[in-house]
RNA sequence: GGGCGAAUAGCUCAGUUGGUUAGAGCGCCUGCCUUACACGCAGGAAGUCGGGGGUUCGAGUCCCUCUUCGCCCACCA
């Protein structure tokens, strides 16, 4: 039985698919402790990408992850759930339709909207889900039978009935108010989808000549600040605070406009702040949020100027008067010139100055966004917020990095409703008609299901016109996805799910979101742990974005190296929550260390194919302990704490003690933040199977391998059983090779998968002596190296060496040295000689080189007495800290119990480099 | 205006509650095609842990401060 050279990543496809057949990433609600059954549930669900994306770095990055997690614990014998889907994508997905459509020189009005969503849906059902097959081709081990949709009926049902509640708890209102608008998409937006960006802008001044000339006395005109003079059409008054004893004599007399020529009042407002600009605002209460707040106030009038497309007009139903001819039409920014140019010349523009400010742009297109009056459904989010914010400080949640727990708690607590509406026409319709006929209160009627006349007075009714906001299905994900609002068994098995693994960017789009939904709909949080990664950077520890085209394209990293090189070097690269750089312009150098891992994993495979056999191996707990090695306690030992390291990276599955507040459980401080440090599995897993494995215990079982007999057998199940072991603990990081590797050692048994198999348990007792002396051994080996290296003896020629251990204790591994160092080197006599040694020292076992001519003894003489200087700074610190009365009486028994025995180990070891040192420098 | 993060070997990064001589991968140097692997083996060089101050027997780790870069939040007229 032999191998190719290499594995060849082109099999993964087919490994993936035999996976598939088998079943093994399927749920079964049954088996859900939670309905009666004999295994823990373990769910995550998948942050669903749009529908119309393909796979880049970030999505890698992100269900890698994810994927490490669920396998291993559905290793650890969870009934083990990852819930794959796609978001529909509202605005996304429309943008990119109205794109194919513009370069049809239409737009989607031409189109109307019932033949435009027939079209999305048509594209979505073309090109969607692309992202869903790229998924299975980097090893996402997902119950693909239940992918989800958020525009499914089902979900939409799901939407609806949310919908429905919140508005039957007063939660939903309709609300009319100044919001963000992006001209381009022609939809409002949420505060969050109005991102902030820096700009150089500037602050005009202008002048705005007071009306009142009664009294001569004060300058007769009011200079005001602003950013965007093109609004101050759409004034209606002036304000200065009411504490502000400069203008407390103007307030209630007026200020003429310029350009316009209007009487506007000097009002009295706490919103004008007097330590800014001149202390005086303009009020613009239809295009500034703030400004509107005033407006109502005062029962200010509200002319709009801009209209949706963002150029200076008004609303249909508004007066143009306030816009002038000059201005008319043009776009915002035209204006402002324009604008700027007639101040000017009417003597108006006081001056102009530089200014950095803030800037909201559409999170989807960019477009500068306008705030703008109009009508909008809300989220009443204040009494969602609470019970999430409850949850985390109870511990029912906890979220790591812990750092962006502030961030968390800082937005919830300051929270501020939520527009969900949309003027879009791809996501669901919002669920209320309207009837013309009735009077209010039932002019308004939200509905489970479609209306088609009016349940009041069986008038004509109207639908509203909006969509929800794409963001309002996805906060519904973990309870949608497993057939909320019905009391599926899915819900039963499976919710609250465990672990939400995201970016921090969509903090406040979803995951906290979900969190108040959690609460709201079912009374608990969705999941126990928010896993929060970073981003990816690329050379110049730039972002990665499509914009920029400075990706790592993770397909062609498929192709070139396979998926598992790509997932061992981000797994392995990827700090907890911090970002990772990759360099697109190599790919080679790049993905070099997990592309060689991979081969290492194969080559170990043909390694115990070849030499090994097939044949069956006794199982190693049938080995009498007598018929071991040293080298094979030893690599059984360092098994076991590999196993125990890489546990402690994983952290528990989830939380065990209860929450007395609900029926979920809580994390307690010390282990809220341990675990999910995947980086530290897959060093651990590394050096376990390349270093310890691979470069000692292979080495020394090759002469017993190929000796045979019994001993042989030993070896080779030992091999087998530590090999196996390693698999078990690198399959969630590279699933194809080790799976692939794994059917073909000895014990597998036909029909059974890596993938399904169970998680090694750490045996805490298998150090044994004899281990450790193996220990000693490969110290030896090591320094018997280094001599040789340093000293360039030839490989054919010997150095003589000496081992002092009294019983001979080498004699059976001296030869394994000689394999080892792969050359002559002999063990040539029992007695220590001379003073020119360099000794290796341990456990009352040693073993003495002499080195006459070999080494530089001056060179060593300064290393001991630098080495034996920090021992001796060591002890000091230690002993002060011992005869510290305060340490001794304060710190807990088992720290002090642990520095005491620490000072014995260093004590022996300071004795130990005083007597080299005395040996080899004479004094 | 407030907050957070980063700065450790040539490069990319680990470094959990302070504690042996600060680690890994890639790169570099020396020697090896040794019958699993040159995508490898053996050995090696390389770090004032951003600067300064402090706490401590002991600081990459804790405190203060400064510098540079990045991110988030805020009614930045």
């Amino acid at each position: 039985m032999s191998l190719p050279d290499r594995f060849d990543s082109a099999s993964e496809p087919q490994l993936y698919e035999r996976w598939v057949e088998a079943d093994c990433f399927k749920a079964d609600a049954a088996r859900s402790t939670r309905t009666g059954g004999d295994r823990d549930p373990f769910t995550i669900v998948i942050p669903p990408p749009n529908v119309t994306a393909i796979l880049h770095l970030g999505h890698a990055l992100d269900n890698v992850t994810q994927d490490v997690l669920i396998r291993w614990a559905r290793m650890r014998g969870q009934e083990t759930l990852w819930m794959p889907g796609t978001d529909h994508a509202g605005i996304a997905t429309q943008n990119v339709v109205e794109k194919i459509i513009a370069g049809e020189g239409k737009t989607r009005f031409d189109v109307g909207r019932d033949a435009f969503v027939k079209r999305t849906e048509a594209f979505v059902e073309e090109t969607g889900g692309t992202i869903l097959k790229q998924l299975r081709a980097i090893g996402a081990s997902a119950d693909w039978s239940r992918t989800a949709y958020t525009f499914s009926p089902e979900l939409s049902r799901a939407v609806r009935e949310a919908f429905a509640r919140l508005y039957e708890k007063g939660l939903i209102y309709r609300g009319h108010r100044v919001i963000h608008w992006c001209p381009r998409c022609h939809t409002s937006l949420s505060d969050e989808e109005a991102e902030f960006q820096e700009e150089d802008g500037a602050l005009y001044h202008i002048r705005y000549r007071l009306s009142a000339l009664g009294s001569q006395t004060r300058a007769e005109s009011l200079v005001v600040a602003t950013t965007r003079p093109e609004t101050m059409l759409g004034d209606v008054a002036v304000a200065v605070n009411p504490k502000d004893p400069r203008y407390a004599a103007l307030v209630g007399t007026t200020v003429v406009l310029p350009i316009l020529d209007l009487e506007i009042p000097i009002i009295a407002d706490d919103y004008a702040d007097p330590a800014f600009g001149t202390g005086v605002v303009k009020i613009t209460p239809a295009h500034d949020a703030n400004d509107f707040e005033v407006g109502k106030r005062h029962a200010l009038p509200m002319p709009v100027v801009i209209d949706a497309d963002g150029n200076m007009n008004a609303g249909a139903t508004t007066e143009y008067t306030r816009v002038p001819d000059f201005v008319r039409g043009k776009s915002a920014v035209a204006a402002r010139d324009l604008i700027k140019r007639r101040l000017k010349e009417i003597g108006a523009l006081e001056k102009t100055e530089s200014k950095r400010h803030s800037v909201r742009h559409c999170y989807r297109c960019d477009t500068v966004v306008e705030p703008r009056l109009s009508d909008q459904w809300f989220v009443k989010m204040a009494p969602l917020a609470k019970p999430a914010l409850d949850g985390l400080r109870a511990g029912a949640m906890r979220i790591l990095p812990q750092r962006w727990e502030a961030v968390y708690i800082n937005w919830l607590e300051g929270i501020r409703d939520w527009n969900i509406s949309r003027q879009l026409w791809w996501g669901h319709r919002i669920p209320v008609w309207y009837c013309k006929d009735c009077d209010p209160p039932y002019d308004v009627h939200v509905s489970r299901t479609d209306l088609t006349k009016c349940p009041h007075c069986a008038g004509p009714v109207r639908q509203d016109e909006d969509v929800l906001d794409t963001w309002f299905s996805s906060w519904l994900w973990p309870l949608s996805t497993l057939g909320w609002p019905d009391d599926t068994r899915d819900m039963k098995a499976f919710y609250p799910t465990d672990v939400l693994v995201s970016g921090p960017d969509i903090i406040f789009f979803w995951v906290a979101r979900m969190v108040m939904a959690g609460y709201f709909f079912t009374g608990r949080s969705p999941y126990h742990t928010v896993l929060l990664h970073g981003i990816a950077r690329d050379g110049q520890g730039r972002k990665m974005s499509k914009s920029l085209g400075n990706g790592v394209d993770p397909m062609e990293v498929v192709r070139l190296f396979g998926a598992d090189a790509m997932r061992w070097t981000l797994v392995s690269g990827m700090g907890l929550g911090a970002d990772i750089t990759l360099d697109p312009d190599d790919l080679k150098k790049t993905f070099a260390t997990g592309r060689n891992f991979v081969t290492k994993l194969w080559n170990i495979a043909r390694f115990l194919l070849e030499k090994a056999g097939t044949a069956p191996v006794k199982r190693v707990a049938d080995i009498p302990a007598a018929k071991l090695q040293r080298v094979d306690e030893w690599i059984l030992w360092r098994l076991d704490v590999a196993i125990a390291e890489c546990d402690a990276a994983l952290g528990p599955l989830h939380p065990v003690t209860p929450l007395s507040t609900t029926d979920q459980k809580q994390w307690k401080p010390d282990e809220r933040l341990s675990g999910m440090r995947l980086n530290d599995l897959a060093e651990t897993a590394r050096r376990f199977v390349w270093n310890e494995l691979a470069d000692w215990y292979l080495e020394a079982i090759k002469g017993r391998l190929a000796a045979g007999g019994e001993d042989a057998e030993v070896a080779r199940a030992v091999l087998v059983h530590a090999f196996d072991g390693a698999l078990r603990l690198l399959h969630p990081i590279v699933p194809f090779v080790t799976e692939a590797v794994w059917q073909q050692l000895p014990s597998h048994s036909a029909g059974t998968f890596l993938a399904t198999a169970p998680w090694p348990a750490a045996n805490p007792t298998s150090r044994t002596k004899r281990a450790d002396e193996f220990e000693l051994i490969r110290e030896v080996v090591s320094a018997l190296r280094q001599i040789r290296a340093e000293y360039a003896v030839p490989p054919g020629s010997n150095i003589d060496a000496i081992a002092v251990g009294g019983d001979g204790v080498f004699r059976e591994e001296a030869g394994m040295v000689e394999r080892l160092s792969r050359s002559s080197l002999k063990v040539a006599s029992a007695a220590p000689t001379g003073a020119a040694a360099h000794a290796v020292l341990a456990g009352g076992v040693s073993l003495v080189v002499p080195l006459a001519g070999l080494v530089d003894i001056d060179k060593e003489c300064a290393r001991l007495t630098g080495e034996l200087a920090s021992v001796e700074k060591q002890l000091q610190g230690l002993e002060g800290r011992l005869s510290n009365e305060k340490f001794t009486s304060k710190a807990p028994p088992d720290v002090v119990a642990g520095e005491r025995a620490k000072l014995a180990e260093w004590t022996t070891r300071r004795q130990q480099l005083r007597d080299k040192v005395q040996t080899l420098c004479g004094g």
